[in-house]
DNA sequence: TAAGATTGAGGGATCAATCTTT
DNA sequence: AAAGATTGATCCCTCAATCTTA
């Protein structure tokens, strides 16, 4: 296990997390407007890859307030991203599904960000970085990993 | 170094980043709402600990499009935590400075989110925390810190 | 009553255009 | 023309209230 040189400003183990949390903010922002949607955009797509979604679940997953997940399907479904196919059986509910469209800028968005965020550790040793990992998952699971 | 138990599920780098981002904004978010303001009102209300700073300046800090510093200070300035101050010298210039409630509420959000931060990592071995902060270092030092 | 989803008000972000001062 | 700041249009979020269906 290499031991970093230990620079001259040493800030906090708090501060490390905030700086670290905007630069992948800044990651999903650049990303994503690369391929010519929004971060928010781009995270409820990639979601629906797998399969067809309800909207209940999809706030769960993405944390986000029913009203906002409405607003946000509101204008992906404007750019022919998503469709909003009625439930058979409840007809409250809603399944949010990928068109063409929207599957490959999924697929394009996903790839763009692991690439980029994987990028950042290329100069890091492999066990290094799989003890970061390992770390920042026992992280997670000590909370809601929210 | 201890090594951590790898869990059923092992997540990838870019996946433990981008679930710690958002852990890191929750609990600025609860963090701040516990002390009845935003988090991004908080943000700017730390900045102003040290002394009054310019609107060039602040956005360049919190990384804000002039435009929305404007209206983050119009809305913080009408809760009467800052103050926009003419500049001597150059009448297109202000000087953003906290009042008294405004000071009180940036020390209160900013020890608040820091012991909560650091909070999440009592678990984890000392040595463990000073190593994953450094790599954290270098991961932002390699890029424009975010 | 409870669940699924939408609407409306207000805070917050970007981008493009604008106005004043330098 | 360039710099400091604001305004307007659009997207995104929360919270509270509402409407329909179960």
């Amino acid at each position: 296990m290499a031991t970093p040189a230990t620079t001259t400003s040493d800030i906090g183990f708090a501060t490390a997390l905030v700086r670290l949390s905007h630069l992948v903010q800044a990651v999903f922002g650049e990303v994503s407007r690369e391929h010519g949607c929004t971060p928010q955009q781009a995270q409820l797509l990639c979601m629906l890859v797998p399969g067809p979604v309800g909207m209940t679940e999809l706030s769960r997953a993405l944390h986000l307030e029913k009203s906002s997940l409405t607003g946000l399907v509101d204008r992906v479904e404007r750019r022919g991203l998503v469709t909003r196919v009625p439930d058979g059986t409840d007809r409250r509910a809603l399944w949010i599904t990928l068109t063409e469209d929207g599957a490959r800028l999924a697929n394009a968005t996903h790839n763009g960000v692991t690439a980029r965020l994987d990028g950042l550790a290329t100069q890091l040793p492999a066990e290094d970085l799989a003890f970061v990992t390992s770390v920042i998952q026992q992280l997670l699971a000590g909370r809601g990993s929210g």
